[in-house]
Formats: C-alpha cells, structure tokens, sequence
DNA sequence: GGGGTCTTTCAGCGAGGTTTCAGCTTCATT
DNA sequence: AATGAAGCTGAAACCTCGCTGAAAGACCCC
C-alpha cells in the first residue's frame, strides 16, 4: 500500500512518515507543489496525503491538476485554515477528507483508513479475506477462518496484505519491491524470496504459488 | 482517555477545557455539529461531551446518526432546556446521561467519570474479573483479584488505564503519548518505555506484551 | 531550604527483525 | 542427461528498537 505525502513542514513528516509506515504503508514525502504533482502522475499511489501550504505551487491547484487529468485516487487535505469556505472548496476540488492542523495523529491515520475503505468498497467489496485467510489490520495480524491466530512481523504484513489486495494477479518482485521499501532501493538483492520463504512457513506453502521468470501469485489452496 | 468536547459558547469552552484537562483527559474541541460528527466517526473517542444547541446540525441527529453507524462511544449531552420531554427525547435517542445548563463543572466532572465507569464495566466485565486485576479509581491504585494491592503513580494509573480499556488492541508509543499528554510533545524520548518498565514491575511482566514496531498489547496472562 | 517522591533523560545492553550470503533445488531448454 | 538460470532456504551478520538501572530534573510537603 503506498501512500505519498505532500508536506513541507519538516517536523510534522519526521513525526507522521514513522507513524504512517507503522501503519503498514510505504510512504513517499514531497516537499513542494510541483514535485508533489509529478510524483503522483508517474506513480499510481494508493492514496495521497496534501498539504495546501505547499511551496512553489499551491495544493488545490495541485489537486485540481489530478482531478483534470483524471487521477482518481483518494486524497486527504492538510490545511492550517479551518474556514468553513476553505473547506467547501475542497472538497468541490476533489478532496475525499479534509483535517485541520493541528490534529492527532490518530485522527489522520483514522481517516486515511476510512477513506482506503470507502474507496476500496468501491472497487472491491468486502473485507481483507481470501478463502478462509483474514487480515486484521488493527494488530496487524493474520488468523485462518477457524481462528487460529498468526504472529506477523511488520514486513510479513505489509507483503501479504499487497497479495491479497492483488489476489489472482501476477506479481513481480520488482513490483513487490517497490509496494514494500520507498522507491530509493535499487535493490538486486533476494530480500523478496526470503520473506516470502518466512511468510508461506506461517501461512502455509499453497497460497503463493511462484510463477517462474514472471513473479508471484496469491490464491487460495485447492481444498484437498 | 480520549474526549470530544462538541460545543460552540466560547466562554464555556474556556472553562471546561482545562478542567478536563486537569482530571486527566485528552480533550478535543468541535464547534459545530458535522465537524463533531465526522470528528467522531474517525476517531474512537472514550466518551463525548455533546451540547444540543450547536449550529449547522442539531445535536440529537448527530447523536442518532452515530447511534444509527453503531457508534457505541458514551455520550453526556449538555442543553439548556430543562423538560422532561426533551430528557426523554434524548435518553431514547441514545445519551447516557443529561445535565442542564448552567451546572457547576463539578457536577459535569462527576457524571462523565460516573457514566465511564458503567460503560467500562459494561464493556469488559474484564478489568475486574479478567485475569484478575482491578483498578480503583477512587485511591488511583490497582489491586490483585486475592487482594493484594498495588501503589500506583499518577501517570502508571493513567497509563495502566489506558491499557485496561483499550485491553486486546495494540496501542503503538506515539498514540500512548497522545493520550497521556498533550499534543504538544513531539518526544523522541523513551517515557513510554520507562513507564512500562515500571508498570510491568509492579504488576508483573507478563500483562503488557511488546509488537516490536508496533507498540504494546494488554492482555491477561496465561494460567500457567 | 531540605528531604521525599515522581518523572524524565541518558547510555549501554540485549533481543529480535531484516538483510545478506552461500550452497542447494527446481525448472526449461538443448 | 547436461547446463544454466531462477528460485529456495538455513545460517550468519547487521542493525534497529526496546529494556533497564542510574542519575538528573521537577515538584511537593514539611
């Protein structure tokens, strides 16, 4: 799941970017309007995070850029104003939630969840459950559908939760890398396999099954 | 302990804020009736403060659409009409207590920590008789189910508290934070470890499980 | 002001998660 | 079957995070 965030206030990222990751995202930070702008058209972010007292270019002008360009992800506003007129034009720019500075962190985290549900209600119904696996993304956990529970660590989670949002699709390490670590890592290394060799031990071997030069594909198992 | 202040007499606000402050909450303000409804809808408050004459929405719908969402949050509504019709109207419509203006913020005082307790023990037969260990709230102290009692310090029982109404969830360091102080801190210290430290030592260690990268989880220990 | 307690900071330690590495297995192609 | 490429996996190295004892700071009560 990767979420780009558009703030230039430096202490506010050093405190939202390590919360956001424990969330489970990969995040990206721009620090001004243009750069914001680009980032989201070259990348398909799960979600954006936009601050409207961005440098160099203005945030709902940013905004209404995507919207004209028919980007349709989810964004969540930033704003230090809290003017009832402010916020109207907001969300008539295209905005899905608006928070005031200063909020809680929680509060963010909150409704950056509400907003991933609603938009991901829209394209697939229902919650992180894949023939008989479910997702709980409060304890960051796994458990089968008879309940026995399953410990993930942070990287475990993040990497099951992008095959089950991609169930049935083929998933390229390349891909996998980039959903998993800010796109800063050129990696040529093996991280991949060697958590996916952790991650199918706790699962079980069947779910990912290794298509061969291509990448990977979460399904569920053949009932035996 | 977390809480919503819905209400838009400025002078009142004043008042009660730090008031609420000093008998240990973490209080956020809305002063109009959407912001207080989706303020609450994003975030899990432990209890709201809802004045039925705010402007842009009359606060018995807000109270009902979060009844109607299955918001099950506690609910002390303020008002100034003093009927039994309106008493009624807004018992049914799902409050959980009801103080007429002007009141002494005592009085105020005295009905939120009374309706958190009913709603905590509704919640959790638990904190009593889970893994047998209560808090007292009267001496600030917590107690063995055989009895023997536990001193607390002021922060260890809020902490402790915390814990017991959030038992099951994982609570990461940064929201622990928020809850405990103001969010003002920015802290990259390690209060919070310490006071687990010292939390775990007087009630023993195996209470407050560590997620590394992810925070703490409260739960009662096995039976060995 | 002085003694006590509570709270916070600091620094070193240790555990656990993450990544790398090396050797092995599997698969496709000839 | 031989070969090479791709993937698997156990063990070791690395590194980060949380733990904890001690000391400094804040606060309160005499």
């Amino acid at each position: 799941m990767r979420l780009l965030l558009a703030e230039d206030d430096e202490a506010l990222v050093a405190g939202l970017k390590p919360a956001l990751e424990r969330a489970g995202y990969a995040v990206d930070v721009a620090t001004d309007g243009v750069f914001a702008q680009l980032s989201a058209e070259a990348i398909a972010y799960d979600l954006i995070v936009l601050d409207l007292g961005l440098p160099r270019r203005n945030g709902i002008e940013v905004l209404r850029g995507w919207r004209a360009a028919r980007r349709a992800m989810p964004v969540v506003v930033l704003t230090a104003r809290d003017t009832w007129q402010e916020k109207v034009e907001v969300l008539n720019a295209g905005a899905d939630d608006y928070v005031c500075k200063p909020f809680h962190t929680e509060e963010l985290l909150a409704r950056i969840a509400a907003v991933l549900k609603r938009s991901a209600a829209r394209r697939a119904p229902g919650p992180l459950a894949r023939g008989g696996l479910r997702l709980d993304e409060a304890t960051q956990s796994a458990a089968l559908d008879d309940g026995t529970p399953i410990e993930l660590s942070s990287i475990e989670f993040r990497l099951l939760r992008c095959f089950m949002l991609h169930a049935g699709q083929v998933l390229s390490q390349q891909r996998l890398n980039e959903h998993l670590y800010d796109h800063a890592t050129d990696h040529d290394s093996n991280v991949i396999e060697a958590h996916i060799t952790r991650l199918r031990r706790k699962i079980g071997r069947d779910w990912i099954q290794t298509r061969r030069g291509q990448g990977y594909v979460f399904e569920a198992p053949e009932a035996p």
